[in-house]
DNA sequence: ACAAACTTTCAATATATTTTGAAAGTTTAA
DNA sequence: TTAAACTTTCAAAATATATTGAAAGTTTGT
């Protein structure tokens, strides 16, 4: 396989990656460009990469900085913008993590502190199981979050360590 | 708060995560509104519940079963079949894990690997830049699929304890 | 064999999401 | 100030995804 193929073919996984994972598929796509790509590009040079308009390029570009997972790169004696991916893996892990925890986790977690506190006769079938089913899963809700915490934190060496370590 | 509106919001809020990650948001209702169910509930049920079609609940069901997360149940002297929730966290975060890693991960990961066998010139900072990237990302997947293998292995009991040790 | 009681299918429809592109907005240099 | 070079916006259009519902299919009891 030639290099320009790879690309091509590491663009479509990425892309059908972030789909199925409710990332938009072009923003995923867009990414996975810059990942391969050695140098900053314009929002041109993606434009015409991607086959994309110029609003969905830079709405995408957009999306992806306010997920911490590109930044832009001012050129001397250039007016155009210059995007580029941050490339280490672990980086991307992270930050990947560290937005979702916000966006997705945090308010289905506030539902569920609420919903554990609603009262209800312990004897009636009904209420068990709402309450049974609402404390285990604010428990693992709980238990991912501390998790994602503390691999917020974590140094690289650390954390890789630690998995390879737990799960040899 | 009563316990109509409670399972209302779990419901809800259920949808809405579901939705967010990449599982269509009725698939993930009906799931939520079998897990606060202490009974199975026939396809009238929840049609009725959740107002939707006939169509809608059948294949959801079906889905939900082929994920794992949902079992026929007959009940005798009945024709109708019923449905109920596995209502352990700990399997349904499992049999999910499960399930996408076999249809979302296993793919990516054929791919990466025939993309890091591409071969180019080191020197070219295209070929380093894209071979770089996907054989960091592959060691990466490769990590969370160990993982994944490992705690679907694993013990309710061992696995909690571990992450509970390894990360207070 | 029949028909009642169910379940499944799928083309048509509705809804939600993504993309476009041209106009409006902004910045810079002369 | 002006205009060229660039970025942003957003209503409209295109596309993708989910839902409906009635017809077809299946199973069971008599």
């Amino acid at each position: 396989m030639e290099l320009p193929e790879a690309k091509q073919k590491f663009i479509e996984a990425w892309g059908k990656l972030g789909s199925e994972w409710g990332i938009n598929r072009t923003m995923a796509q867009v990414h996975a460009l810059l990942l391969v790509t050695p140098d900053a590009l314009t929002t041109e040079d993606i434009m015409e990469s991607l086959s994309i308009s110029r609003g969905n390029a830079n709405m995408t570009l957009r999306d992806l900085m306010s997920w911490g997972l590109v930044e832009k790169q001012h050129k001397a004696g250039e007016r155009k913008e210059y995007f580029f991916a941050d490339k280490n893996t672990w980086n991307i892990a992270r930050q990947v993590a560290k937005e979702r925890r916000k966006r997705e986790l945090e308010p289905v977690m506030k539902i569920l502190d609420e919903l554990v506190k609603v009262k209800g006769d312990s004897k009636d079938p009904e209420y068990a199981t709402f309450n049974k089913s609402v404390t285990d899963i604010n428990k693992m809700a709980k238990n991912v979050d501390r998790t994602l915490e503390t691999m917020l934190k974590a140094e690289e060496s650390w954390f890789w360590g630690s998995i390879f370590k737990m799960f040899k």
